[in-house]
Order: C-alpha cells, then structure tokens, then sequence
DNA sequence: TCGATTGTTAGATAATTAACTAAATATCTA
DNA sequence: TAGATATTTAGTTAATTATCTAACAATCGA
C-alpha cells in the first residue's frame, strides 16, 4: 500500500491510470500524451508496475499497459475506513 | 487534489490521520506516538494542514489538530471514478 | 539479416523532502 | 513579570525523486 500511494503522488502518473481507464495503452502512446521524454515516462509505468497498480504484456513489438484495480480497491477502503463513523478504525 | 495525493504518499502523515479519526489530539500527543523529533512532526501537520485533511485549533497552551474529511471525500471519488465502468471518466 | 521502430536501462543532475538541532513565539501560572 | 510548557520557525544535511541524454535490447518487415 505504501508503494501503491507514493506512486499515486505524482500527477503524470495519476494522469497515466486515467488514460488506462479508458483503454489499454503502449508505453509509446502513452508518452505521445505528455511533454515528458520517453525514458521518463518508462519510469513512471515502472514505478506504477512495482506499485501494482498498471500490468504490462508484450504484444509484438509493443509493451502493452493495462489497470490493475486491485491495488486501488485497496486505497478505496482506506479511504472509506478514514471517513466511517468517528473512532472506527481503519483496515490499513 | 495533488497537495491531499502528496501528503498521503507520506505514511507518518497517514498514521497521523488514523490517530486523528479516533479523536482529536494535540500536537504534543501526536509527537508521542513516534520516534521523530516534534519539530519533524509539526512540519508533517503544516503539510496535513496545507493539503485541509487536517485544521487546528489553538486550546489555551496546546494546539489541537482534528480530521477534515472534505478533501479525503474528493479522493475516495477519485477512487470511485477510478474503480467505476471502464472507460467512464474519473471526475478529476 | 539489416534497418527501422519501440521501449528500457544507465548514468548524471537539479529539485524536493524528511530529518535533525537550535532558537523563537505564545500561553499559562506562581 | 519570570519561569515553565507547548509548539513552530530557521537553517542545515542526507536521501529521494523527476528529469534528461546516450546507449542498449527486442521485435518486425523487407
């Protein structure tokens, strides 16, 4: 979980899941979106990959991203611990 | 938003917001509960403080801090829109 | 198999951040 | 008002991070 929110931390890779949510993308095309240079974009995917929020799968000469929910499910429910009745404790 | 994402990638600052849902304590209090100096931890509320999960208030000598759960509501429906039909668009 | 395309890895640098100690500020009480 | 308590601010340092360019690796098509 504490990968999973650094990761959430930085703007182009929250911008990233929200590309994801709509369709699975390549690492290129996800790069075309930003001004941000191809390598630096590979390392966030790369720190979204460790984080288990995104999967990556060869497809050809492409790498293709997809969302994994899982990871965010999980943040869901601490968020929702944090905001339940006053001194419920959270799950995390 | 990303003041809110970029104070929760910090897990002191998480832990912090789960001893504030079961009730409000000073900062004092808070500096307890860690091994960090309390100048460390007043600079982890200023930052809870700047992203509104948290306000305080000042009680004679003590400063109290308590949740704000606005911000943590525009987060879990970051979350939601995330979780939410593929290829719905998050709201943010 | 050669050249083009796609993406990652390596290595460097500048900016941000979390931590500390020391000093300042604010409040209370004697 | 002087001293004690509570907290923040200032200033420093070490670690982390986001970015870049250059070089490497993998796949495809002619």
């Amino acid at each position: 979980m504490n990968d999973a929110f650094k990761a959430l931390s930085d703007p182009t890779r929250r911008t990233i899941l929200q590309l994801l949510k709509e369709r699975d993308l390549s690492a290129g095309e996800i790069a075309d979106q930003f001004n941000i240079s191809k390598p630096s974009i590979s390392h966030h995917l790369s720190i979204l990959k460790q984080a288990k929020l995104v999967q990556d799968e060869r497809q050809g000469q492409n790498i293709v991203y997809s969302l994994n929910l899982t990871v965010m499910q999980e943040a869901l429910g601490w968020f929702l611990g944090m905001i339940g009745a006053k001194g419920d404790k959270p799950d995390d």
